[in-house]
RNA sequence: GGAGGGGUGACCGAGUGGACGAUGGUGACGGUCUUGAAAACCGUUUUAGCUUUUUGCUAACGCGGGUUCGAAUCCCGCCCCCUCCGCCA
């Protein structure tokens, strides 16, 4: 959520900045009128109380109740009622409506109108050369029996595979990896979240109100399966002040992820790229304001730290205004190269949200014993996802025979080192 | 799922219709005293909104409704915690 008090006072602030996000502007409008109701009608209903309070005073101390006071204190009751009741429904209007606002980009972000004008930042490692033609993960998973395609649809439908043998100890192991490095290297501490949350944890992450229909729900219990770590992580420090010298926190967590993927329904349908259900190490920050810039550079590389042990080659690409998600500030994402379907594949998506997240969630902290609490900034990345680094271990370990050569730091996870 | 008990400020805990945003204690912070520390004593210690120069006003006692001129306090619904029983991994 971005700050009533920004668009009220600097409206073109934000005009401008919704502008280069090509979102429409018309609901700034709205808002800007709601918040003018809302308050106009706060300031009457809070003069009537002001008065309710003064007179019940006077009425406690009088021996005599004078009735004709009780009258008129009883009309000025049911009018506050009325007066309360406009207010709040203005208010959650203009609660949904401030909830539906993306996030600001930050000043420096390229600005731009969708993929084609992200901008390249680095990239590491040399996609490989291969006497043979390389085969899409599809191929080799099914050869070798590590992914079961048909059982997967069997069981759940399109859009679901089973891992096998070799295939399922591989993820597992990288899981095991990725955490160990991101705890015993990066300083992270390890999260294990529950993967079913209620909705107000959604609205403080920014999925909900705008997002529900990438969403699995439970409409029985109101339980909500989380499309990614970072909804519970967000929600971790929700509603609390942290205390002063605790910042920055660094979380770590593997989960399961839900997405309906609704949005991208028919695209990247093949292989295991886009299911319903995949599982991540995710990376969370809880930063101050002055440091989350560098703190993003940080989480960037600890996220791009995996891919170096991995030795597959990425790049690193910043998102152009157009292309950033909703709660995002400034966003990085790493791009690991996948030669059978030669494609670069997103492992990784490092955002800085500002204080978007912690304004919904209402996560502040203490710069000092003495200060007011200031709301924190949220930082989230993928470190990484599960099955897309599978597809480049399968497709750029390749042999010629078909059998894949196991990256040397999963070796003494995996204890072998070859899958045939 | 059933029965009973409970939810008040950072924490403990008082308060059963009127000056209670809330007694008291603990902790924290500042001061007095002290060479320094402890002890003792004095003081300060919630958050948000509105208004803003100050003063000020409003709201919040798990959450949401209701009764009342007036609710932490009475009534209804829900949530959470504890104990016992049942069930389960």
């Amino acid at each position: 959520m971005i700050d009533i008090k920004l668009i009220r006072e600097n409206p073109d602030i934000v005009f401008q900045a919704m502008a280069k996000r090509g979102e429409s502007l018309a609901s700034i409008d709205e808002v800007i009128e709601l918040d003018n109701m809302h308050r106009q009608l706060l300031r009457e209903a809070e003069s009537l109380r002001a008065k309710r309070n003064d007179v019940s005073k006077q009425i406690s101390k009088m021996k005599e109740k004078p009735a004709d006071l009780i009258t008129e204190m009883r009309c000025v009751g049911d009018k506050i009622r009325e007066i309360e009741s406009e207010v709040d429904q203005i208010a959650a209007k203009l609660e949904d409506k401030l909830l539906r606002l993306p996030n600001l980009p930050a000043p420096d972000v390229p600005q731009g109108k969708d993929s084609s004008d992200n901008v390249e930042v680095r990239s590491w490692g040399k996609p490989l050369e291969f006497s043979f033609t390389p085969l899409p993960h599809w191929d080799l998973g099914e050869k070798l029996g590590i992914i079961d395609f048909k059982r997967g649809v069997k069981l759940s439908g399109t859009r679901f595979y089973v891992l096998r043998g070799m295939g399922s100890l591989l993820q597992r192991s990288l899981i095991s990896l990725m955490l160990d490095i991101h705890v015993k290297e990066h300083g992270y501490t390890e999260i294990y979240p529950p993967f079913m949350v209620k909705r107000e944890c959604l609205v403080g992450s920014g999925n909900l109100p705008k997002f529900a229909d990438n969403l699995y729900h439970d409409a029985e219990e109101d339980y909500w399966f989380v499309p990614t770590a970072e909804v519970p992580l967000t929600n971790l420090h929700r509603d609390e002040i942290i205390a002063p010298g605790t910042l920055p926190i660094n979380y770590v967590a593997h989960t399961a992820c839900f997405r309906r993927e609704k949005m991208a329904a028919g695209k990247d349908t093949r292989g295991i790229k886009r299911g319903h259900q995949f599982d991540k190490v995710e990376l969370y920050k809880f930063a101050e304001p002055e440091t989350s810039d560098n703190e993003l550079s940080k989480l960037v590389k600890d996220a791009e730290d995996i891919c170096r042990k991995l030795n597959i080659p990425y790049r690193v690409i910043q998102l152009c205004t157009g292309d950033m998600g909703f709660a995002a500030t400034k966003t990085f994402d790493i791009e690991m190269w996948a030669p059978g379907c030669q494609e670069w594949l997103e492992v990784s998506s490092c955002s800085n949200c500002s204080d978007f997240q912690a304004r919904r969630a209402n996560i502040r902290y203490r710069p000092d014993v003495e200060s007011k609490p200031l709301l924190v900034h949220t930082l989230n990345g993928s470190g990484l996802a599960l099955p897309r680094v599978l597809i480049a271990i399968l497709e750029n370990y390749q042999q010629q025979d078909g059998s894949i050569r196991i990256p040397e730091a999963l070796i003494p996870y995996m204890n072998v080192d070859l899958i045939k």
